[in-house]
RNA sequence: GCGGAAUUAGUUUAGUCUGGUAUGACGUCAGCUUCCCAAGUUGAAGGUCACGGGUUCAAAUCCCGUAUUCCGCACCA
């Protein structure tokens, strides 16, 4: 389905609606999730948690949203983040000083050049707007950060562009107090806030969103020396350095030199395993190696994991090593001490990130799972049963003769096991088709039998077929059809 | 941020040119009916027509401003 009929479903069905709606000076970029989201969201997380932070032993931390101003002067994001600007004080567009003046002069200005240079190349060169001939302003910096004051005094601090900064600063604590060893992998799910320009497209492109980052801590001697690279040797991932995507093995792609080492290869398998058991369609996906230009500013290798959509191909994963540029930073402007010990070896670890976007990757399934079965007029929402926000409907074919009594207390003996929807009211037909548009894989429906002879039918949403199961066997059949994989 | 289009109930939509407080569908709720896939039937709730200002006896409708959404450009760690 597109990205209209994902809309109204998250409009109609509480996934998400935008934030403040019943105001008019409501900001842009900034969306709510409803309680579907929400519960989409949460077993979304809960699938990351088992599939990346268990299987290989990570951390999670929480760490604050606000930070000080020291880690983003030592993160270069104070200096990095932000873009030279350029307005035109006749037509007020605004344009990037440094890429206006190569594309007119090929003159290339570093972005994080003085100002000034920016300013003397403009009047040298008599640079002036491309589209309305008009003068340009003197060129400023536009800082993507949102800028706080703490305390009566207004102390200078940020909300976080990226969650992973309070990993690397919480990283020398965290080793030494948890009994940290190299690999390490520190998690931390959270939200994160950039002033974005130009927010759209709902969850896809927002001013405060949440990503789910994982920083890997590894000796940068050792990245061949992964034992548990076996474990996803076979398994296939789609990378593209050029044209066209392509499939191949992790093992593939690491002999191939596409991937660099056994260390980063590893990771790629096991988030390709993660994506794959969230519904999205893999065969649309790739890992698209970034040149030079297109990579962040601390990463020295980075792949995005994007996938196709009906709007495009969408970055749900940026995959940065960022080798040492943290540790070092943060270690130089706080003078505190980042190097651990591997074995007997002293080291500076090396960083790989897997820094996801929740938000993009949850628009994303509901897009890949939200079907139109024409045959039987209906939207379905096939979700994979874990992730959906409601496992079961418990339903009364009719309300009298004690069916919905009975009913009722079905639904009592699993509502807290299960995310359960009990509902006796209106068509059959219409209780069913609720439930599938909210992705619920079952629905349990109590008819004049039960009463006779303690069974229910459970119908399945995808094939909508039904069976008849005794009351005594819908825990059973419910955690092993609904269990995480 | 620039240019264009749009904004009417939960969703979708008529009405805007030609000013007289709004139409339909779906959905929702309650009842009747119905032992299985959006059925039928009776009834109900839900809109200060995005927000602010102006013109007018009177504004969803005309004018101005703002916000948001969508499309293009630009931006995107």
């Amino acid at each position: 389905m597109n990205y209209e009929e994902v809309m109204k479903l998250a409009l109609e069905r509480g996934f998400y609606f935008p934030s403040c709606e019943v105001y008019s000076d409501a900001s842009a970029g900034f969306w709510e999730y409803g309680p579907s989201g929400v519960g989409l969201k949460n077993k979304f997380l809960e699938l990351w948690r088992r599939e990346l932070i268990r299987r290989d032993g990570m951390m999670e931390i929480d760490g604050s949203q606000i930070m000080s101003k020291s880690v983003f002067e030592a993160s270069g994001h104070l200096g990095n983040f932000a873009d030279p600007i350029i307005k035109c004080t006749k037509c007020n567009s605004t344009f990037r000083a440094d890429r206006t003046i190569a594309e007119i002069t090929n003159i290339e200005i570093p972005e994080n050049a003085d100002l000034i240079e920016f300013d003397n190349a403009i009047k040298e060169n008599k640079i002036q707007c491309p589209k309305c001939k008009g003068n340009f302003s003197s060129t400023k910096k536009f800082n993507m950060m949102f800028k706080v004051g703490i305390g009566p005094q207004e102390e200078e601090a940020y909300l976080r562009p990226e969650t992973c900064q309070s990993i690397f600063v919480d990283f020398p604590r965290l080793f030494k107090t948890m009994r940290g060893k190299l690999p390490l992998g520190i998690a931390q799910v959270g939200k994160s806030f950039r002033n974005e320009i130009a927010p759209r497209q709902s969850l896809l492109r927002l001013r405060e969103f949440y990503q789910a980052e994982i920083e890997v801590f590894c000796n940068p001697g050792r990245l061949n020396d992964v034992e548990k690279f076996t474990e996803v040797e076979n398994t296939v991932i789609r990378v593209q350095t050029d044209a066209e995507p392509i499939s191949m093995t992790c093992k593939e792609a690491l002999e191939s030199g596409i991937v660099p080492n056994k260390f980063v290869a590893y990771y790629l398998g096991i988030l390709t395993e993660f994506y794959e058991k969230t519904g999205i369609d893999i065969s649309k996906s790739r890992f698209r190696k970034l040149g030079d230009k297109e990579k962040a500013f601390y990463a020295e290798v980075a792949f995005d994991f994007e996938v196709e959509t009906t709007i495009g191909w969408l970055e749900l994963v940026a995959c940065n090593y960022r080798a040492d540029y943290d540790l070092s930073s943060h270690a130089k402007m706080s003078k505190e001490k980042f190097e651990v010990m591997d074995n007997d070896e002293k080291v500076l670890p090396h960083v790989f990130e897997i820094s996801m976007g929740i938000d993009r990757s949850l628009y994303t399934i509901l897009e890949h799972s939200l079907k139109k079965d024409e045959e039987h007029e209906r939207m379905v929402l096939s979700l994979k049963p874990y992730l959906s926000p409601i496992h079961v409907g418990i339903l009364s074919l009719v309300k009298k003769d004690g069916l919905k009594e009975k009913t009722d207390e079905i639904f009592l003996n699993i509502k807290r096991k299960f995310d359960a929807f009990l509902d006796h009211s209106g068509a059959i037909g219409r209780r069913y088709r609720r439930l599938d548009e909210i992705g619920a894989p079952f629905a349990i429906t109590v008819d004049h039998q039960t009463l006779e002879d303690n069974t229910v039918t459970i119908r399945k949403r995808d094939s909508m077929e039904q069976s008849r199961v005794n009351i005594t066997e819908i825990d059973s059949i419910l955690s092993g059809s609904v269990a995480f994989p």
